[in-house]
DNA sequence: ACTTAAACGAGACGGTACGTCGAGTCTTACC
DNA sequence: GGTAAGACTCGACGTACCGTCTCGTTTAAGT
């Protein structure tokens, strides 16, 4: 069942994928999601369009490569300055689970408001949305990590009686990533460490009286 | 501070624009968001394209309106059926919070998975996350009645002590309309009543052991 | 066989009448004829479409209007300047052919240099070369009256012996109208009182030796 | 003063050219100047209307080009039909400028009265009327060449004394393509083999007795 | 080091949709 | 009933990108 003559990725030029990624993620925050065109990105990179269609199937795939490339990057930064060897690959487990989730969400709450990564992630998410295939892809590779770390958080927290028994952690880490997401795409309220720091507190002891 | 000689609304063809709003509609569920071209919807509708351009100035406000008309006349219609002469304003209050929001999260849920409302929404949805002027329209006009609406229950549990004190019901809501928006646009997880009657039970009483 | 309810002629607004020829005209000449719009005319005229529809066929015959109109205007004022009580009808006849021909035909290479004639002129002209209805009508109304005068001059030059007898008027005066046509049309060349004259000349004794 | 990139002929597709230029020709025939829209053509020619923008500023453009191929192709074909092996690059000269003349202007009328030669000429002519761009380029290409063979004949027949020697050939060659370009633009009467004899008669001798 | 085939830049191509303009028709309100 | 105003359907405009397809020109692997 031979593809269309697949290309020979050990050919390809680094320098190209390179510049393609930092065409389309300039671009899209210049420009915006909808200006961000093939040509522009291929302009740009000083690149032929072919070289684009050889690699990716769309603009939106070439997105999401560039944006997992940006995180990479990030990520590994972040783990150099705080001196490790590896990337972070753990939420921290102080054995206060109330003060480590404050402690990511706030840096999560960083994140979604750090301008370089909201515009391609916000263009990345809307197309996922509408976009299934893409969707999937970026949950897999970019959402499912980040929510696993809160599952093993959860579960150790389990163990030593920081959770209830019965909580579903899969269900449980949506009370936070859950509000958080809707704040940042929907724009229903302002994202700040109190507004975290709240979610936490409301999502730990819930909101009926004890 | 004069448009470019704005058309005069009192003489705008009904006809014309019932019919836009099918096609938009139609044509979103049919071939999907990015192929609900205006020429598509102008051809569709019987319409000229000069005819939508005059009334809106992109597709997703075509999209947006016709999908408030469409909320509109659901709503009309189920409050109808339930043999109410107006639109229902308010959320059930049996005195039962848990058994109330349950209730009406499964509605949504419905709503969530109906097809009807699915192809329009998550278009819109996803416009909005991108392009901030219609993310606010699509707050104000459809969102925001409706988080109101939780407000409003939720204060009226807090006078009669079925919620705490010291609770913002503007982020105590989010708890449950937060998890299921982002199962609904990221897919993060299947959307049944048993997974918002959880949702409920998390955020009423929170995840640490009581 | 009814017409679509013929307008009835006699309710006519000759204040939009005059209105559209100015603004016909005026606009021929500042933009040129493919702007010349309908709506153009109707804006500056201060005008229904309607009206224009309802008394004329096309632009071209609007213009062509406007052109005889302007044209009896300036034949009329002309006259008045010579003294006369009414419009020239007839060529100089002074007994001396040459001299006749060349006093007119100068006159001709003044109009058509004169740009408030040229533009509507030009305009009418080519239309006239491609559109076969308008070409007759501007033909018959505007054109055979002055080649008329021409064949009436050389007729009576005929029988005082200034005109070859076997001569056909109607082809000889295309010698010097001709001519004049097609440098005014095509731009073959200068049109000058000095070409004028020399037209007449080869016209009237040939080009071979005598 | 580059333009706006523009692209580069050595790769252009001769078979877009050609199909273009017949799609022209066959719509100038078919429907009139003025439905030979770009989009007709493109449609007709089997091309992208953005081939058809990126060699051609106007429609009027493309047929004058499609009218010059077309010129070129009868007057190669006319010659090899002669039994010549180029094109020919002179009238007739058989000493006999009277009988010279008759012979090239029959064969003008008959060109002239070719409907497959008319309705692009007629279309050209009249967009040379008013646009004064391309009216130059007809000129220079197609009827300055022509003239250009009636200013040496003459000149010729002026060594020989078949002319007289203070004529100017530029203005006499006008006695005859004047009235026969005035007659086809204009349609003020037939045009006809004896009708162009006529005007060679006239133009040779003169109107005047003899 | 030389050969050779694939990736590359460039960009022309057939298309689709854009947003605008004007044509010609129709309706409304005014005079 | 003619009129000014202007909304309507329709079709073409000229532009922007799409995704495909040549063109030479690098460039890196395998001789």
């Amino acid at each position: 069942m031979a593809q269309k003559t697949a290309p020979d990725s050990t050919r390809r030029s680094e320098r190209s994928r390179r510049a393609i990624y930092e065409a389309a993620l300039a671009l899209v925050g210049e420009v915006g999601y909808p200006k961000m065109t093939i040509e522009a990105i291929a302009a740009r990179a000083g690149v032929g369009k072919q070289t684009i269609y050889r690699w990716w199937p769309s603009k939106s795939a070439v997105l999401l490569d560039a944006f997992l490339d940006l995180s990479e990057q990030a990520s590994a930064e972040l783990s150099e300055k705080a001196g490790l060897d590896e990337v972070a690959t753990a939420l921290p487990d102080t054995g206060d689970l109330e003060a480590d989730l404050k402690y990511v969400l706030r840096a999560t709450v960083d994140e979604m408001t750090d301008p370089k990564f909201d515009a391609p992630a916000r263009a990345l998410a809307a197309e996922g949305v509408v976009n299934e295939q893409l969707g999937a892809e970026f949950l897999e590779k970019l959402l499912e990590p980040q929510l696993q770390l809160y599952v093993d958080r959860l579960r150790a927290g389990q163990e030593r009686g920081e959770v209830a028994a019965g909580i579903d952690p899969r269900i449980a880490l949506e009370l936070w990533t859950g509000p958080l997401a809707q704040r940042w795409m929907q724009r229903t309220g302002p994202l700040s460490h109190a507004y975290a720091d709240k979610l936490v507190e409301y999502a730990l002891y819930g909101i009926a009286p004890r």
